[in-house]
DNA sequence: TTGAATATTGAGTAATTGCCCACGCGTATA
DNA sequence: TATACGCGTGGGCAATTACTCAATATTCAA
């Protein structure tokens, strides 16, 4: 059996390569050198330079962060979190018009990772999975912490069989020397019996046991439009997802879906959803991280019933969910 | 009564400033918009998106890291460089338990020599002895540069007589294609006499006097305890190198010992060392190849004195050297 | 209110960077 | 062995960014 070629790019970067890549960008970034100069000092070209740093970036060897309360932000934050009545809110800038739909958000939530990651003692990690989630991991940078746990909230596995594009948990191990427990499952099971069945599965029920004892949990936020993740990855039919809106559903977090009030809806493919609960938001941090036009309506209906007691958005999707 | 005259400016940025500033910074770095794109979202000129995002840099408003083994390297070289006032450091990484005690460091100084090398005005390049040194020619490539001296700053000729096992100018020879002065003596000489009369040698002091001329040297740096490659190789009894102990000899450089300051200890051994002085570290750049536990003091004490003016060595050491 | 000192701004310009293209070297293939 | 292919490289140029300078705005004290 052949294996797919790895998507898209055929260069094998090697090691050394992304050595001098790191070099490079630390030359630059760090350090400050212009091209020019690092050039000379690593003995190459301009040009290779210039490509080194691009390379360093595009490698996602730079990790940009910037920590300023920005007034604006600030407000925003506070005043949903006086709204909505939430433990934890945080607003990232927006860039007006930009089409990245994680831009900042993964940002943001990688440095929160990293913050839970960073406590000396032992926690319990949540996540689900996503887009944004994905990104965020991308964000990461290599922590040490085996004395935590992270657990998958939500399956992982396509519908054509494959592990899914937003394997989170798996790239996060990568980052993360930490015992993880993915949930091999898909997030929506053909049938209320097979999620039975499958729940039954000793290395789901321990992740789904482990699911409940979340101190901390990180969770996107789909929408249910036209373009709703759960159709557009094929975990639900466009009649699934028509069946879905006619009942008012507007939302899902993990593949729960809810209704404009917050509302689980009954039946339907929340009977065949095989994430995890969503962790009880007395004893645990749940984050939502979403932003975007098209979300705003779901967010806020995870906000208004408390599915979620924290939030990570940016300003646009804050303004909207306050006016 | 005149204002306190600012050292730098007198800038009073107000927090609407920072505020923007912070926004510039992250609409560049993290958005990755240009800084026209910048000045029309944020409705200003062109130039002051400029200088907003120069000030979120200058304020350190934004955070560069860098998630590579070899930035870490790049850190401590720079706090090396700025700590023992060193013209040039470079740490590669460490492979922590890996026993060789010249993993990286040889391959480090075969680049470093190439550099040399590959200069196209002609150099006159010296080189000392030891393991690190002979293992990093072993790396070394084929290389044609007749226009380069080569001379060797150290005796090699083993206490048997033998061409010594770190003959490294005879290897050298054999890989690149310069003139090159071999300095055909023991490390110590039996006594003051000896050396004076085997430096009277005609071919020997031809080296010696292109010893005091080179502009680029690399030495090997070895410690005094237990197992001192001096005693190890035969080069001083047991007696001598624990009478060097007692006098506070932590280290040796072309086999001249020298105490925790730095100091080069007065007579003992020191009167019998047949290698050239170190070259004058005004004039030329004289490179310390060494990493180890063992060598730490030794090679802090060589740069507390400026002893050399160079340094290739590993993060370990690089750590302890900071610490 | 005025004047001086200081800060801010925009224009112009130099420096730096990003990108496209053609070339050359090495490798795989017939 | 000859030929085609691919990858990396450097030249050149356009875009972008950094800096300098002079003009303008602002602040503060008398």
């Amino acid at each position: 059996m052949a294996r797919r070629p790895e998507s898209g790019k055929t260069k094998d970067i090697n090691k050394t390569k992304l050595d001098d890549a790191a070099r490079a960008g630390w030359l630059y970034y760090v350090a400050g050198n212009t091209q020019d100069e690092i050039a000379s000092k690593l003995g190459v070209s301009r040009q290779t330079a210039q490509r080194l740093v691009s390379l360093a970036v595009s490698e996602k060897l730079v990790k940009v962060r910037l920590d300023h309360p920005i007034a604006q932000c600030m407000d925003y934050a506070a005043r949903l979190q006086a709204a909505y009545g939430l433990d934890e809110v945080e607003v990232v800038p927006s860039d007006p018009g930009h089409p990245d739909t994680t831009l900042g958000i993964a940002e943001a939530v990688a440095a929160r990772i990293e913050k839970i990651l960073s406590a000396s003692d032992p926690v319990t990690m949540g996540i689900g999975t996503g887009r944004t989630l994905k990104a965020a991991v991308e964000q990461l940078s290599f922590i040490d912490c085996p004395h935590h746990f992270i657990v998958s909230l939500a399956g992982n596995i396509a519908p054509d069989g494959s592990a899914a594009f937003y394997n989170v948990v798996f790239n996060l191990a990568n980052k993360v020397s930490a015992p993880s427990f993915p949930m091999p499952l898909p997030v929506i099971a053909a049938s209320a019996g097979e999620r039975a069945l499958l729940h039954e599965q000793a290395g789901i029920g321990r992740t789904l046991a482990l699911a409940q004892k979340v101190q901390i949990a990180i969770v996107g936020v789909g929408d249910l439009g036209p373009s709703a993740p759960l159709y557009e990855d094929g975990f639900v039919t466009l009649d699934e997802l028509k069946a879905l809106q006619n009942v008012g559903a507007v939302g899902e977090i993990l593949g729960w879906t809810f209704d404009a009030e917050g509302r689980v809806i009954e039946g339907m493919i929340n009977e065949r959803v095989a994430s995890a609960r969503l962790p009880d938001r007395d004893n645990a941090l749940v984050i939502a991280a979403a932003k975007g036009g098209n979300k705003v309506e779901a967010i806020r209906a995870a906000l208004r019933r408390r599915l979620v007691n924290g939030l990570i958005t940016d300003e646009d999707t804050a303004r909207a969910l306050l006016g």
